[in-house]
DNA sequence: CGAATAGTGTCTCTCAGACAATATTGC
DNA sequence: GCAATATTGTCTGAGAGACACTATTCG
């Protein structure tokens, strides 16, 4: 009781228990409709030649956000502006890193799909890896759960913001937006219930007026349109069976 | 391995920055309809004599949430095993606490209306507060902020899940549950429409069997129920409004 | 022309919101 | 009985999902 009291009251920070603070970097993108994650890999231990995400410590100065973007910036080349940039939470174990006691405040970023980009300081490789291809044991540090709680927040998140146009570029068409959903959230969707849907939800695509170029398979060209300026989406987009209890299915 | 002993034996955690771990909880209940939340006045700088939320220093081998719950608990007498608990992000602006770098993770729990419990070591004074008559400015450090970010996670919440249960007790009638509803989102609810849907949609809510004994106002007795075992509503509860863009209502 | 993609219209079913009507208590 | 609360039923309109149909491109 007195201890922890004068422990309360000491102003000297070498009296407090020390923490070390790291940024982590979930960068998402959708490359030829699958959803993908940028992952290096560690050529410094601890969890050395292993995959993780990209991240580092923040400086004492540094705001948390401030030291994901420089993170995102400097080892991805994606600038802020063209993504979409949200705290996923507070990741504090305290065996989560051998080293010391670590805390890991991992960002959620979406960006358009982007050429991969070069090694950063810390790491010897760095690609794009589909979601579903990821192997959890392999990866460094708790970066699986990391990913995981990612990944649902992106599923969720789809279905109430307009954020799935930050995987689009400045304009995009109602197909494009359509094979994000459907990267996300891994099932294929009515492209004519989408079309009325979206077009149809106030504040969430506006017209730019002119058409985009067919693709190879030929087909109507289809309208541009850019994102709107909703931060909500109602109604929002429903993402199909995400609620049903297991086995729904099967038993109908 | 040789080189990875090497390097924690050259490694110094002095040369990371070091930072100091807080946890605060943000304790909301409803109490006589109204929704609010536990504060404490300091008794040690800084904000000395101020209002805020109840918190302190995580220990070097504590895990996040143990060092919240273990607040929780110690400080409100509060049982984790009768509330919500869960995690509400990192808040670390490099100001935020004019002491030193102080990253601070602030937990949300629910409870069920409870005494008011005894101040402990740095507080002087605890209390509930209705969260409509907190003065966003007299609070300490950043949690105005941080309140914010809990009461509007509350809100989101009770759309989609069945938290709204935690603030009741292990029984309670549909119009206890629904004045959970109405605190929290601070609009009348059409009594009859929200027993058919909390009735109706599965896993929310179980019959006990029993009825309720009626209020002094006398009245038919209620049926009582428990939680279910559902972790997601659906169809989900729609908060009336929430979704409007500012305006609409004047337009109309 | 056919294949492919874009976009509109229509039907049905679920469900939210409004509110009438009935049930059960205390006084 | 009357006041108060609980619970059920009924109607209407919004909207989701299924899918027929039309429009516009390439080859």
């Amino acid at each position: 009781m007195s201890s922890e009291e004068a422990f309360l009251q000491q102003y000297d920070p070498t009296a407090f228990p020390p923490f070390a603070l790291t940024v982590d970097v979930v960068l998402l993108t959708v490359r030829e409709g699958v959803l993908s994650v940028l992952l290096v890999e560690r050529d410094t231990h601890p969890y050395r030649g292993q995959l993780a995400l990209p991240g580092g410590f923040v400086q004492v100065d540094e705001d948390l956000e401030a030291a994901a973007v420089r993170r995102l910036e400097h080892e991805t080349g994606v600038r802020r502006s063209a993504a979409h940039v949200e705290q996923l939470g507070a990741f504090g174990h305290p065996r989560r890193d051998p080293r010391m006691r670590v805390v890991s405040v991992p960002y959620l970023v979406f960006a358009p799909d982007l050429p991969a980009p070069t090694p950063g300081v810390g790491t010897s490789w760095v690609a794009w890896v589909p979601v579903r291809a990821v192997e959890p044991d392999r990866l460094a540090f708790d970066h699986a759960a990391v990913l995981a709680a990612a990944v649902e927040r992106a599923r969720a998140k789809l279905e109430y913001s307009p954020v799935a146009t930050a995987f689009c570029g400045e304009e995009f068409t109602v197909a494009d937006l359509r094979r994000v959903y459907e990267a996300v959230w891994g099932v294929p969707l009515d492209p004519r219930n989408f079309h009325r849907k979206t077009t149809g939800t106030p504040g969430f695509l506006v017209p730019v007026g002119r058409d985009s170029v067919p693709g190879p398979e030929g087909g109507r060209p289809a309208a541009l349109y850019r994102r709107g300026d909703a931060t909500l989406l109602h109604p929002a987009m429903l993402r199909p069976g995400a609620h049903e209890p297991a086995g729904q299915v099967a038993r109908a």
